[in-house]
DNA sequence: TAGAGCCTGGACAACGTTGTCAGGCGCGCG
DNA sequence: CGCGCGCCTGACAACGTTGTCCAGGCTCTA
C-alpha cells in the first residue's frame, strides 16, 4: 500500500484531500435555484410561455422559443417536478417494497420492477421492511404520503387492512411473492406447493423414504406453502411423516445448522433433505460437506454456482425477474384504468436437476 | 400441480379471480383525497390547527386535538409530501444510481445506503444505469428534478460536468466506487490498486510467476486500477510481463472463457490466474474445473459458497457495505452543513486464502 | 376591578408549476 | 377597406401545505 498518505489507524481508509476548486467558477449562492418566472423575466416572455417550452408544448414562435432555451441554458434551469406533482396530480413514481435489497433473490426482482416503471417512464423508490410488519407499514404510508401512483409489496404483516383508503384513494397496489392479509388486491405469486411438491416427489423417485424439511418461519406464507407441498408429496407417496424430520424457523446459520444435524444423527437418520429456500439451502449444504455419508438435496430457489459444487445442487427454481415484472406489469396496467377485479396470478417454478437430488439413499 | 383451475397455456400462469369485494364496503368515490381544509371543516377548527396537530407542534388544547385526530382517521387523511416539500424546499429523499440493482455486489451496497438513509429519516429513490453514460446523466438529472437533497452515484461515465449546477444549487453529491470525472465531489472508493497488487503478490509468493490477469473494460476506473496493480506487483518481483497473459474487455462469459482458455494453451501457459470482479472469476472458475492440470486463482471481490468448491477460491474481498455506508454517512454530514472540501476516501480490501490461491505452479 | 401577558386559534400569503381564458396582432376574404 | 378568424402570448387562479402574524379570551396580579 501507498504508504505516504495518511491512514485513519483505526478504519484503515485513507484520506486525501481533493484538489482546490478551480478558480474560473462563478460564485454562486448555494441552495438557490432558478425558477420559471427567472427564465421568463430574462426572456422577456411570460410566465406560461417558459411553461409550454419546458414541456414542448405546441403555439410557441421557434424565435421565442429560441430565448427562452438561451435563458433556461444560462440559468440552469431545472424544473421542479414537487410543484409539478402538486397541479398534476401523477407523481410518476411507483414504490418498491421488499424483505431486504441484500438478499441475491430481491435483486432480479426489483431489477425487473425497475424496468417495467423506466418503460412507463416512472421511477422507482424502494425500501426494505426487515421481515417487521411494523416497518413495512410506516414505509407503505410514507410511500403514499408522497403520492406515488402505485405500490409493489412483498408483505412482511399479514394484515393489509391499513391499505384499504390508500387503494380506495387511487394507489394502484399489487402483492408479489406472499398474498396480502384481509383485503382483497392483485397477488403475483410462485407456485411455492406445487413446486415443493416436485422437489419432494423427485426424491421420493430416486428412492428415498426418510426426507427431512428445512423452513424458515411458518408464519410466512411461502413457508407455510412449502411444508404443505412437502407433506402433500409424502401422502401421495404413502409415506407416513415423523415430526422429527421436520424444522421449521428462522433461517440463520446456526439453527439451520442445529435442526439438519439433528435430522442426520439419531438411529433412523434422513437419507435426504429438501430446504425450502436460498438461505437454508447455503447453510444445509456446508452442514451435508462434512457428512460421512453422501445425503441427498434438493433445495427450493436456485443459488448462483450451484452447478460447480460436487455434487452439482438441485434446486426448485423460480423466476424472480418475472415475479417483479409480472407485477409491475400489472400495476400500470391498474393504473392506465383496464383493470376492476384483483386478480392471484400464479407463475410456474422448475426443478433443475444437478446431482444434489439424484443420489441413492445412503446405507 | 393442481389441474382445477385454467392455466395460461403460453407463460404457464395460473389466473384465478379474487373473491368478490365485501358488502359492507361503503362506496367511496376513486381518486379523490381529503385535505386539510376537509379535516379541518369536519372538525369545526381552523386550517392551521389541523397542521399543528398533524405535525405535532405545541399550542393546542387536548380537547381540540381529539377532535382533529378523530376528523382525519373518519376521513382517511394522509399528508400530501409533495405540497410539504414545496413548501419546506427539503424532500427527506436521497437519490441512488448503480449500476445493476441485480449484481450481488450491489445489494449490500444499497442496503446500506438505504439504512444510513432510514437512520435520518429519508427514503431512498434508485435507479441502474446499466453502465450507459447517457442512462446515467438522465436519471441523475430526473432526480434532481424531484429535488432529492443528495446523491450517491456509482458513475458509468466519465464526465459529470453536467452534475455542477445542481451541486452548486445544493445536491449533496457522492460518488462511490469509481471518481467523478472533471468535477470536484466526494468520492468512497475501495483501493483497488493495492488490493489487486496483494493479490498477485499472493500468487507470486506461491511460486507463480507466469501470471494471467482477466478483468473488465479499461475505460472502467475499477478495472484500470487493478491492472495497474498487477503490473505493479510482477515489477516489484522482477517479472516482465507478456501481453498474452492480459486481457481486458466485456465481462459476458463468453469473451472471458476465450480469454481464459487463450493463456492456457499454447507452449508456455500461464498457472494461475488472477481474475478482476465477480462476474470474470465465475467464469473463469467453470474453466478452470475444465483443465487437467490446477490452476492457481485469485479473483477480486468475494463470491458466494467460495469456500465450498473444491478448492476455495481465494479472493480479495472489498466490504460493499462499507462503501454504501461510507458514502452514505458522508452525504448526511454535508447535508447537516458540516462539510466544505469534498475528500476521496479510500477503504482498505482484504485477502481471504481459501485454497485456490495456494496451489503450487503445475508443471 | 382593570390592565398586562400568555395561550389558543385562524386568516392570509407563499412555495413553483399548470390549466383556463382572454387579449392582441396579422392576415385573408367579402 | 373593414370585419372576422386563427395563432401567439400572458394574466390569473389553483394545487395542499406551512410560516407569519394578529385577534380574542383567559388568567394572574396590582
Amino acid at each position: 500500500m501507498d504508504r505516504r498518505t495518511p491512514v485513519d489507524d483505526r478504519t484503515g481508509r485513507r484520506i486525501v484531500p481533493e484538489t482546490a476548486r478551480r478558480a474560473d467558477r462563478p460564485p454562486t449562492r448555494y441552495g438557490s435555484r432558478p425558477t420559471m418566472k427567472d427564465v421568463a423575466a430574462r426572456a422577456g416572455v411570460g410566465l406560461k410561455t417558459v411553461s409550454r417550452v419546458v414541456n414542448g408544448e405546441p403555439g410557441v414562435t421557434p424565435d421565442t422559443e429560441r430565448r427562452v432555451q438561451e435563458a433556461i441554458e444560462a440559468l440552469g434551469f431545472r424544473r421542479n417536478d414537487s410543484a409539478r406533482v402538486l397541479r398534476k396530480g401523477r407523481t410518476a413514481s411507483i414504490g418498491l417494497i421488499l424483505e431486504d435489497l441484500a438478499d441475491p433473490f430481491y435483486g432480479p426482482l426489483s431489477r425487473a420492477v425497475e424496468e417495467v416503471a423506466r418503460a412507463h417512464g416512472a421511477l422507482l423508490i424502494n425500501g426494505s421492511s426487515a421481515e417487521d410488519p411494523e416497518r413495512e407499514q410506516e414505509l407503505a404510508l410514507a410511500l403514499c404520503a408522497r403520492r406515488v401512483d402505485g405500490l409493489v409489496v412483498i408483505p412482511a404483516g399479514d394484515d393489509h387492512r391499513y391499505l384499504e383508503p390508500e387503494i380506495k384513494a387511487g394507489v394502484a397496489t399489487v402483492f408479489v411473492d406472499r398474498p396480502a392479509g384481509h383485503i382483497d388486491a392483485d397477488v403475483v405469486l410462485s407456485d411455492n406447493f406445487g413446486g415443493a411438491r416436485d422437489g419432494v416427489a423427485h426424491l421420493i423417485a430416486h428412492g428415498h423414504r426418510r426426507i427431512g424439511f428445512i423452513g424458515d418461519m411458518p408464519r410466512i406464507h411461502t413457508a407455510a406453502e412449502r411444508l404443505r407441498g412437502y407433506r402433500a408429496a409424502m401422502e401421495d407417496a404413502g409415506i407416513p411423516v415423523e415430526d422429527s424430520w421436520m424444522s421449521l424457523g428462522a433461517t440463520d446459520p446456526e439453527r439451520v445448522r442445529r435442526a439438519a444435524e439433528a435430522m442426520l444423527s439419531g438411529p433412523a437418520p434422513v437419507t435426504a433433505v429438501f430446504s425450502a429456500n436460498n438461505r437454508v439451502t447455503v447453510t444445509v449444504i456446508r452442514v451435508l460437506a462434512e457428512q460421512p455419508r453422501r445425503i441427498a438435496l434438493v433445495g427450493f430457489d436456485d443459488i448462483e454456482l450451484a452447478d460447480l459444487l460436487q455434487p452439482g445442487v438441485t434446486v426448485v427454481a423460480q423466476d424472480a425477474a418475472a415475479l417483479g415484472r409480472t407485477a409491475a406489469e400489472r400495476l400500470f396496467r391498474r393504473l392506465d384504468g383496464a383493470l376492476v377485479a384483483p386478480e392471484r396470478i400464479e407463475l410456474p417454478t422448475r426443478l433443475i436437476t444437478r446431482g444434489s437430488g439424484e443420489l441413492p439413499p445412503a446405507g
